[in-house]
DNA sequence: AATACATATTGACACCCTTCAATGTGATGT
DNA sequence: ACATCACATTGAAGGGTGTCAATATGTATT
């Protein structure tokens, strides 16, 4: 698989409403599937699947607890993402971060 | 259709290797179909098929010179594509940009 | 006008993606 | 042990996407 191809894959996370109304939903911090099961117009199956997009992406992450699971966002890999939309859109932040992380 | 699916949409346009490519080859400057199809491993409908989507999606523009067309980078369209992007991403610049736009 | 050239459009095909219902799994409670 | 709860996985259906060959369109050239 070529750099773009892993480029164009990861960008694929951010390429469903859903999922995007997820990211927004952890944005105000951690939640269990339930919590956002009850703000999504979807069944249990479909957030399952879209959570593992997310989480394979490296966007989010999981963490057990007893029964629940919580959802969070990851803040590394959504610098990544942000670094490599900078970078293919040919962005240099005047005066601001250093993206050499790659 | 919600602002989430229009977002979406637009991030759509960032997620095939091929227009990847070939937002890398017009960051150089303005390019004629030709050179793009040059460079791409793909049939010349299919470049034209590319060049449609993001047209369509305001990253690049078009411009008809005789026989040919020159395709360029449209800079707002990347400026809107990367404050989308931020604001999805929960990033607000430190002392920088104001993404109030939208 | 006839031909050649550059690009766009169309139609077909294979693959991928979202979705759901059904089922599996692993933890908790009785 | 058994039932229940929270979530994951599977399988199937439907629509979307990337690709190409063929064809159309529009522009120069002869």
């Amino acid at each position: 698989m070529t750099e773009k191809e892993k480029s164009a894959r990861l960008f694929k996370a951010f390429c469903d409403a859903n999922r995007l109304t997820i990211l927004d939903l952890l944005k105000s911090g951690e939640k269990c599937a339930c919590d956002l099961l009850d703000e999504l117009q979807i069944g249990q199956s479909t957030l399952s699947h879209h959570m593992k997009i997310l989480c394979d992406a490296g966007i989010t992450q999981g963490r057990k607890e007893g029964k629940w699971t919580y959802y969070s966002l990851d803040p590394q890999g959504v610098e990544r993402a942000k670094a490599l939309f900078d970078e293919i859109t040919g962005f240099t932040l005047e005066g601001s971060g250093d993206y050499s992380s790659k």
